[in-house]
DNA sequence: CCGTTTGCATCTCGTTTTCTTATACAGGGA
DNA sequence: TCCCTGTATAAGAAAACGAGATGCAAACGG
């Protein structure tokens, strides 16, 4: 018998729901069934009384109920106090995470995770995707934050945020007093624009080019690097316009370097979004400073996002969005 | 973390042996390897250093093993709990078996479980191999007694007994002196008898068949029935020879109807035996009587059948055949 | 009262896991 | 040194698992 089932199984008592303990666990409401059908049939005791509604707990089933929640913390505790005479050092939580994930995001959570966990800490080590996947796979870290996580053998992906992209151009440049003045472009006005933009091959490349060919427009690509601080600095210097993730560039926004000139929500088609995601070792315990670092992470995950909406403009799709992938089960990240 | 698989790591850690846990779980030392190194890699922890040997516990896996004990038992006597809550009536182990599993043999195991187990009976019923089956599968039965078992959605299969098979014939015939006088026969000998035999169809005329064409013999069919009584019946009414479990034979040669003759041990190939197997339904768990009982079973398996060698010749041979299949991880029929 | 919504069960199918068999490898004993 | 015993590893096959779609029935809301 699975630990989890038993587990999901207490949660569906406790919660007296089936899809809320699925989704507590991360899960499909399918699965959830299934495990506790699967309980059932292995012990030959219906345990939940479905005939009623809402459904009861058969005796059996409150016995049962009893001795596993016990046994299932049982469990979870002996696992800690394993790990724990591993490290015995309190807990540190080691975070991966490519560069342009600002800091400043970042630095919030970490201190908000120090008053609430105090003895845990945060290790943040800031590096080239590729270099976050070997991280995570070879256990130099506990987290990684990527963006356009695709799956990986022994990786599972957390969706994290979904960073609203806009085109960034310097204050001088004619779209920054489209923006003033309707609030945003449409993707038909950047036709023939000066493009800096990412390597080919980058995730991120592939997802604007994709947007772009849907909306069919032809921009003149002037330069590619494969990093967000390089193509600011093009733009900065004049070198043509760039896609980018809003909130990169709140630094250069805030210093008057660039201006940020969000889509026309009334543009067709979904909008254009760079997801994040929290990824580490799948088929691996994570001790609890990280489960709780992760609780944290994606409990305040809309809170930062949601309170600095991209400039007023397409606010309402971002909200959809959210919605539809908070809470989905199977981690990869959506949009690849 | 599966439970199994915690419990594998306890039988390990006790018998202080990966390979004699694995026979313990039926599984094969691959698995149980694989299953403890999966513990380990999910929690991070080494729990066996295998650097020194014998191999010891380190001292995370001391702190799990005691945890895991406990977790484990807690939760089976939790499911003997909630099982012995729906049927409080004492447990009844529901035994369906197939006519010719001789009511002598399992008197005798009954005997002995009703001595070991006072409080607990045993149901047994006689029918036919598919109503075995049958009752399985909707639960009419816990276990199931038939020969030649083959795998099936849902069904398990425990190898029991493999019954030597051996030449049937009435006492005036030449074949009784042949025993006498030779200690058994060829298979060469049976050329051009006639044969009383089981239906075409039935695994146990295929065993037959084969077994004879693998001698090169052409035996001459007389007769055909679905059942070993009356094959018995026929070869007593001078029909012609058979060829059956030796251990069905009992009734008829005490009472001096029919004479057994073995084949001699000096033939080729594999014995002709019929595989007995004890099958319940998979993924279930069985309850405390019925685990007993298949311990009884199978823990007898050899001295009823061995405590009496099919008249002193081809005795060397099963005994080959016993090692090779008690014990076996995957329990289908090995002659199947 | 009837359509809608909500919550769980069931089916199917692709994916993942787990198991077995075969083989390699390392210590310990002859 | 060679064999023998016991464990790890590899690869392929089998089984389990879980998501998504769908079915169905009770509660809800007008």
């Amino acid at each position: 018998m699975h630990l989890e089932s038993l587990s999901i199984f207490c949660d569906v008592v406790r919660r007296q729901s089936f899809s809320q303990a699925a989704a507590a666990h991360s899960v499909s409401q399918s699965a959830a069934s299934q495990a506790v059908r699967q309980i059932e049939q292995r012990l030959g005791v219906l345990l939940i009384d479905r005939s009623t509604r809402p459904w009861r707990l058969t005796p059996e089933g409150k016995l049962f109920f009893q001795g596993c929640q016990e046994i299932v913390e049982r469990y979870h505790e002996l696992e800690d106090a394993v790990q724990r005479r591993q490290h015995p050092s309190g807990y540190t939580v080691r975070v991966a995470s490519i560069y342009s994930v600002s800091l400043h995001d970042l630095t919030g959570y970490v201190d908000r995770f120090q008053a609430l966990a105090p003895g845990a800490g945060v290790d943040i080590a800031y590096m080239h995707p590729d270099q976050v996947y070997e991280h995570i796979l070879s256990d130099q870290s506990d987290l990684g934050l990527i963006s356009y996580a695709h799956p990986r053998r022994g990786l599972t992906a957390i969706p994290w945020k979904r960073q609203t992209m806009a085109v960034a151009c310097p204050p001088g440049h004619r779209f920054a007093r489209l923006a003033r003045e309707q609030g945003g472009l449409l993707p038909q006005d950047l036709a023939r624009e000066s493009f800096v933009t990412f390597d080919r091959g980058l995730p991120v490349r592939r997802e604007i080019d994709r947007f772009l060919r849907r909306h069919e427009v032809d921009m003149t690509v002037v330069a590619e690097f494969d990093n967000i601080e390089n193509i600011k600095q093009a733009v900065e210097d004049g070198a043509g316009v760039a896609i980018l993730p809003v909130p990169t560039l709140r630094q250069e926004v805030r210093r008057h370097a660039l201006v940020t000139v969000p889509f026309r929500p009334s543009a067709a088609g979904a909008p254009l979004v760079r997801p994040l995601s929290i990824v580490h070792r799948r088929k691996r315990r994570l001790n609890p400073a990280v489960t709780e670092f992760i609780k944290l992470l994606c409990a305040g995950d809309d809170a930062p996002e949601a309170a600095r909406p991209p400039q007023g403009a397409a606010a309402g799709a971002p909200a959809a969005g959210e919605a539809a992938w908070t809470g989905r089960p199977r981690a990869a990240a959506a949009a690849d």
